[in-house]
DNA sequence: GTCTGTGCAAAACTTTTGCACGGCA
DNA sequence: TGCCGTGCAAAAGTTTTGCACAGAC
């Protein structure tokens, strides 16, 4: 995990060698302030550098090594079928989900920062952890009073 | 979600329509302990059924109808790319995973039963959760030190 | 007959891989 | 030269879908 003091810290990270496609999806990932997909990260490119020289590949790629080095978190929200990734600014993120607009709501902390937990024989260190909520929010709920 | 009082309550659900393959895809999901895999059940289906006539088309149309109804959970363990399927028993489970061995491990309780959290704007109805942890397992620290 | 579930094959979709090329030290 | 990242295409793996048929009511 990498640790920052704020987010005007955030460069691209020195241990990643730099390359013009790295940098533009870097620059998506740091932007951004929900989990992206790969597809999401690739239709942005075409976006603003045209439809040109972006491969798919080099996407999934270059996320790959972001992730490998702690500075992307991957996830699966919703039990989809898609991953999603997400720039670390240090300390993790948790969402709560809309189960009918599928917004993301981010929770003011995570629940587990002070949090002992036992496993089944007590003999399980933990290191990290993935939480969704599910639900409804203010909106959906108005809309629909049956919820 | 379906409650029951314990697990000798177990049947197939009188709402679903009963068909052989339904029974025998219900039977292994609640034999077993631990998520499994649609292609895990298709392949024990060919190990007890002879490699006859099931489809794996019929196991994802079943698992698909099991969850619409609230009787199976469907997760993504360890951000992969295969969905796991476990039988919800009322209550549902967490998992701790090692990331050595990938041994799941449960939880003895799930940490959030009392729990109050909050979204950020404290207008969110959370109705579930799903939660994993991460970590090494006894085994897999003893044999490896370094950990 | 009607309805629903199924097997089979094909398709869809996400992600990975092989390979040749291009840039750069 | 050697190394590494990339584009492209193909492959792999999971999941879904179309269609005709079989079985239950």
């Amino acid at each position: 995990m990498v640790y920052m003091k704020n987010c005007e810290d955030l460069a691209f990270p020195q241990e990643i060698k730099k390359t013009k496609q790295r940098e533009e999806i870097f620059r998506i990932l740091s932007e951004e302030t929900e989990p992206v997909s790969a597809v999401d990260i690739y239709n942005r490119l075409a976006q603003t550098c045209g439809n040109s020289n972006f491969a798919i590949s080099t996407v999934y790629r270059a996320l790959g090594i972001f992730e490998e080095k702690g500075y992307v978190s991957k996830s699966t929200l919703m039990g989809g079928d898609m991953a999603y990734y997400e720039w670390n600014y240090g300390t993790h993120k948790h969402y709560a989900i809309c189960l009918k607009c599928h917004k993301l709501i981010a929770l003011k902390k995570c629940p587990f920062e002070h949090m002992k937990i036992e496993t089944e024989n007590d003999n399980f260190m933990i290191t990290g952890h993935k939480l969704e909520l599910y639900g409804y929010c203010k909106e959906c709920r108005i809309e629909d009073e049956d919820i």
